[in-house]
Order: C-alpha cells, then sequence, then structure tokens
DNA sequence: GAGCGTCGTTGATGATCGTCAATTTTGCTC
DNA sequence: GAGCAAAATTGACGATCATCAACGACGCTC
C-alpha cells in the first residue's frame, strides 16, 4: 500500500487510501486538490511515535500502510494498549474536535506510512464538507462500539478466552494461509502488549501461551504465532455456549 | 427535574432540559417548534426497559430525569452494565445513525423521565442543523474516551481498586452530604451490575465491600453507602504513585 | 564482538478469584 | 401479612493470578 501511496503522491489520499474504507472518498474536487496541499506523508520506522500523549493537538494522521497503536499511559508507568489503526483509519481526530491535547500516544508497530493534515485543512474540509464530520461520526460511533465490546470480553471472558479471541482477531488482519491449511500470525505486539489488551501481566500471557502450546490449538515462536485449526480455535470460545 | 418538564410540556427539550448540558439547546426557533411536537415524554418505572439490545432503531431518546443504564447481553445470559445515562443525555443515538438495531438495551434505574424523538423529526432536525450532528459527534467522543480510561482502568487497577473508584464515581452523581462530614449514596444499581461493571463476580462483591467494612473506609446497608471520609478512600487509589 | 538494557520465560509462594452450595435477606405480589 | 422469587451473603475448595526473583534470549550501541 505504501507504494501505491508513493506512486500518486500529490493526489488526494482517496487515492492513495483503499477508496472506501477511508474517510476522504468522497470529497468532491475542490476539497480534493485542498487535501492534497495541505496533506504531508511521512514514513515511521518501528516504535516511532505518530504523536503522543498530553502533546497539543496539531491536526489529524491517516495511517496509509503498516499498523499503529494507539496507546495511554500513566503516571507509575502502566501502559495499555487500547487499539490497533490500519490503512485508511484516521487517528486523533477527537482531540482535534473537542481541541485539547491527545489523550492516548500513537506508536508505529513496524514500518508504517502516515499522513498528516494539519488543523488549518482539515478545518476548511470540515466547513465545507459536511459529510467529512459525519463520517467523523460514523468513525467515532464505531470505535465506541468496539469499545463496548471490548468492555464486555473484559467483563465475561476469562484471561485464556481473552487471548484465544485477540489471535483470532490478528488473524483476520494479519493471518497468511499456510498450504497445509494452517495459518500463521506476525504479531505486531509484544507480550507486555498483549498483556496489557487483555488485562493481565505478561508473566500470565507467557502461561496462558504455554498452555495453548500444550493443548496443540497454536504454536508460538517470538512474534510468529502459527494456529493449526482457526476453526479449533474458534470453537473454543463458541463451547462456552452450553449444549 | 421532573416537575420542571412537566410544567414546560409542549415546549422543545431545550427548556426541559438542564440548557447548557443539553444537545439540543442551540436550535434556532423553527427547529425548537419541529422538536416540541415530535417529541413525547414518557415516564418509566424502576426497571422498565426504554429499549432493548437487537430492537430496530425507532429514533433518539432523552433523558430528563432519573438514571438510565445502558446494559449489553449475550447469548449466555451474561449482563454487563456499560455505562450511565444522566438527565441531558442522549442515547440510542447510535442505532439511529448508523441505522441498525440497538447493540445495547437501556433501562430505567429508578423512577426515570425520558423523551422520545422519532426517527423523522430527528433526521429533519439534522438536515437542517449541522450543529447538532457536530453535537452528537462531540457526545459519542466524550462517550468514546470514558469507555477508554474504563478500558485502563479495567487493565491496570485490582477488584478493589475498581470499586473504590466506581464509588467515588457515584459519589459524585448521587452523593449527599451528611451533617457529620461524611456521604452517603443511595446506589443506582444491585450488586450484580456492580460486579459486572467491574468485571468480577457478584460473590467476590460481596467479599471486597466486607473487606472495605472492616476497613471502615465504608459502610454498606443495602443499597446505601456511607462514606466516613471520601479524602480518605479517594487516598486508596492516589496511593499507587509511589513516593 | 563486548557490553547493556529490554524482553521473555520459568519457578515459588501467597493472595485473590471463580465455582458450587447452603442460607439469609430483600422486595414484590396476592 | 403470607408466600414466593430474586438478590445477597457466607463458607469451602480448587484454579488462577500477581508478585518477586532468577535466568536466558534478543536487539542495539559502541
Amino acid at each position: 500500500m505504501a507504494q501505491t501511496c508513493t506512486r500518486h503522491e500529490g493526489q488526494a489520499c482517496l487515492v492513495c487510501h483503499v477508496g472506501r474504507r477511508s474517510d476522504w472518498h468522497d470529497l468532491d474536487q475542490a476539497a480534493s486538490l485542498l487535501l492534497a496541499s495541505g496533506r504531508r506523508r511521512r514514513e515511521y520506522g518501528s516504535g516511532e511515535t505518530v504523536y503522543a500523549q498530553g502533546e497539543q493537538n496539531d491536526g489529524v494522521h491517516c495511517v496509509s500502510g503498516g499498523t499503529v497503536g494507539i496507546r495511554r499511559l500513566d503516571d507509575n508507568g502502566n501502559s495499555v494498549l487500547l487499539e490497533l489503526a490500519y490503512p485508511g483509519d484516521t487517528i486523533g481526530y477527537r482531540s482535534f474536535l473537542t481541541g485539547g491535547e491527545h489523550k492516548t500516544s500513537a506508536e508505529a508497530l513496524g514500518p508504517t506510512v502516515v499522513c498528516h493534515i494539519d488543523r488549518a485543512t482539515i478545518a476548511a474540509l470540515l466547513a465545507g464538507n459536511p459529510a467529512l464530520g459525519l463520517h467523523f461520526l460514523k468513525r467515532s460511533i464505531g470505535e465506541l462500539e468496539h469499545a463496548h465490546e471490548m468492555m464486555f470480553r473484559q467483563a465475561t471472558l476469562s484471561n485464556r478466552h481473552k487471548l484465544v479471541h485477540l489471535l483470532l482477531v490478528l488473524v483476520g488482519r494479519h493471518g497468511r494461509r499456510n498450504s497445509n491449511g494452517s495459518q500463521s500470525i506476525d504479531l505486531p505486539v509484544s507480550r507486555r502488549d498483549l498483556a496489557s489488551m487483555i488485562g493481565t501481566r505478561h508473566e500470565t500471557i507467557s502461561r496462558i501461551i504455554g498452555r495453548l502450546e500444550a493443548d496443540g490449538v497454536a504454536h508460538f515462536s517470538g512474534r510468529q504465532v502459527t494456529i493449526p485449526s482457526v476453526e479449533a480455535l474458534a470453537a473454543e470460545i463458541d463451547r462456552l455456549i452450553p449444549a
């Protein structure tokens, strides 16, 4: 996707992005030109921060390639990975719209391409294109429902089931099918972040991984995970429903 | 608040509601009249459902008095109370805007007054007043950040600290000051719901309550809670920060 | 390649939690 | 007020988890 973006440099993000999936796909031509002039593309290396919690907002960012982690920190050194952003996702729009400072950090998980649109440009676009505000609203609602499902799972599932569910989600995003029917993932996150996403400690994640290995439902080697049968793994969660 | 609403029956919600806090406070006069004609006020008894998960959306609701619980259910009988809505809050707007069915249930926690605005009216209002959509966007963003903080606490705090935090929030909303400096709350929710909000079982909540009693930081009697010193309770969370 | 810090794993132990079960209390209906 | 169903408490037990600590693996810098 990064290559596609490079080729269309100078044009609007709607060309660069996945089209339908982007917030910018139905701007009129004038707005597209405005967007093209006001946006700046940048590549990030693994671990680089796109914006930091507490910083003043300076516009919105749009993921073009790779994966971006949205993280929240506190004074005690606790860190929680709240969500993952993928190409087509707009990030940092919340603090832009509320006019405050970033309440989360965004960092590249692996090589990533992110476009930045400065305050003036995005403000002009919003004023001229009411549909854009509606897209932000829909995006916000989508994230909110995602957060609600997260909270529901946090409250109802065991740690093991939470990890299994997370693996299934990651298979959908990062998985590749092997010749023998199994699927593999290159995890975009560390064990510590996995733990924070589930609400437990990294030692516990290690032990749960050990049990998944022992049960033969998943094999871990560093950040590479191989799942012999995704169906079998999914059944582990469905099995909660009593017969 | 219910009385205020009754007195102004026939006028727009902006009169009925708390003014600034409502999403409807800066509509022009024509829109206010439209709102007044399209809205229907109704009182709910404790436990009555305003809308149910899975139902088709039929407009938005606006809390005018009392407390509304937003709940999520699954097929296994699990129930999680995701958030509480208070006078001035608009609820059910998500499924309205996405055009689907309700993904959560809303039920009255105690005697409650809720206004309903049907699809046609709210659609007309949205078309004519772009500011209204912006209010929904801000509301959605606020809820999203609330959800993120919730997820962060779920991941970093112990169950006891989660309960203490929840009590502090409820003191802010439902607390009343006693003559001796202590504060009392009439909990709007059952122990089971308390447990679901924290992500544990009701038996565990009973035991944590027992420990809080033993430590003398809170006294529980049914749904009535008395907190001798809110500061001491708040210190329990702040004490997490190492010296 | 040596040094260093972070990440990941493993072990041991005490604390906490989930589950099942029995019992009491509460709230509501008749 | 009697009766009933749901809510709440309490106990016992096994499972799981957090914590502290030690160690190996890995990536990065110099």
